[in-house]
DNA sequence: CCCATAAGTCATCGAACGCTGACTTGCCCG
DNA sequence: CGGGCAAGTCAGCGTTCGATGACTTATGGG
């Protein structure tokens, strides 16, 4: 491994501004900071990434898909269950820890940013959620479980209300149990078997 | 009216500030575009806020006390509906077209930013539904549906996820109906009995 | 060993930032 | 009319921003 390892230093670049432009959002996090957190140089940005955006553009797109492992795994009637782990418990601490959209939200005030949370929200959370719903327009259950999921994961991480953020995931079992069937007009199951 | 009235300035001053804060976010607003926008010189922000900050405290510090008007009217069974349309189709023109604690998200790097949204979370939304809940943990529940209107607010102005965007109030009333009975406990009503 | 190439550094640019103090303009009261 | 005071303006402070180009240093093939 060489000392001066040209991908090595971008990774660190990439994994540095990830966590920045989570936790402070993209204006108020500058290049310097990034380089800084890197241990490397603030001009290799720009001679790796063109420019603050373009790196910006990067960090956002590769997005972990969403929930990587064990998502769609499992019985049907526990996706909701197993979505809210991913979105709320899961470990982000590659993202300041929170997850990836809810940071994001912070530099919303970018469309591209807003697009990019639209996509990622309709294709990883809407798709999957839509063809569970049963009864009419299965795209608005969906969406509004969704924004339930969202919601949870910002009151939790950024507002921090208090039952909320001192709630484990098995004390919000029940209740995703019982808005899951409320909006899905079918029985769900608000803890994984997985579990105990 | 006197032509150079302090007043009429300063409130000039305090509404561009809300507008563009809203809009864009603490970082990504100056204090130029401020003054721009209110058609007077910059540093009568100084003049009269002392600084960019105390501008943006006190932008933040009146907020609208949630909903004005008409919240705690009317039965109790059709709060949450009441809160739904308070939450998503009110005209917020004065907050960039989005309600304020999103328009503040975009601010949550900042520390005070949080401590106000979660101040007026607990204290306009929780506190109103913990009453309502029924059963063990009626702040937990207060604070799962406040995470699901929050929720449907982002998801509705800033992601703008296409069933929801097009979505009327009416169209929500029956989720709302379903999802508010089953996280509080008791029969609830989707659509306020003042409509139709 | 030598040198072309690529990785990383340095000095600095122009623009924009928040903010300050000295200045000018307009209004009111005697 | 005229002085005093408040409202509003102006130039510029020091800093930080994103970005550029010339420079130095290490690496590896001949």
């Amino acid at each position: 491994m060489p000392k001066r390892d040209r991908e090595a230093t971008r990774a660190r670049l990439l994994e540095a501004a990830r966590l920045r432009f989570a936790r402070e959002g993209y204006d108020a996090t500058s290049v310097r900071d990034i380089a800084g957190d890197a241990g490397v140089d603030a001009t290799l940005i720009f001679r790796y990434f063109g420019s603050k955006k373009r790196l910006f553009d990067e960090v956002t797109a590769d997005l972990p898909a969403g929930l990587p492992d064990g998502l769609p795994d499992g019985p049907e009637e526990e996706l909701v269950a197993r979505m809210l782990r991913a979105v709320v418990f899961h470990d982000w601490t590659r993202y300041g820890g929170e997850h990836p959209l809810v940071a994001m939200l912070r530099s919303s005030a970018h469309d591209d940013a807003r697009q990019r949370m639209r996509q990622e929200v309709c294709d990883t959370y809407v798709d999957a959620l839509r063809d569970l719903a049963e009864g009419d327009g299965p795209e608005l259950r969906a969406e509004l479980l969704s924004a339930w999921l969202v919601g949870i994961g910002i009151l939790r991480s950024v507002v921090a209300t208090p039952a909320l953020a001192g709630a484990s995931a098995d004390d919000l079992a029940p209740h995703v149990e019982a808005v899951a069937s409320a909006l899905l007009g079918r029985p769900m199951r608000g803890t994984p078997s997985s579990e105990g």
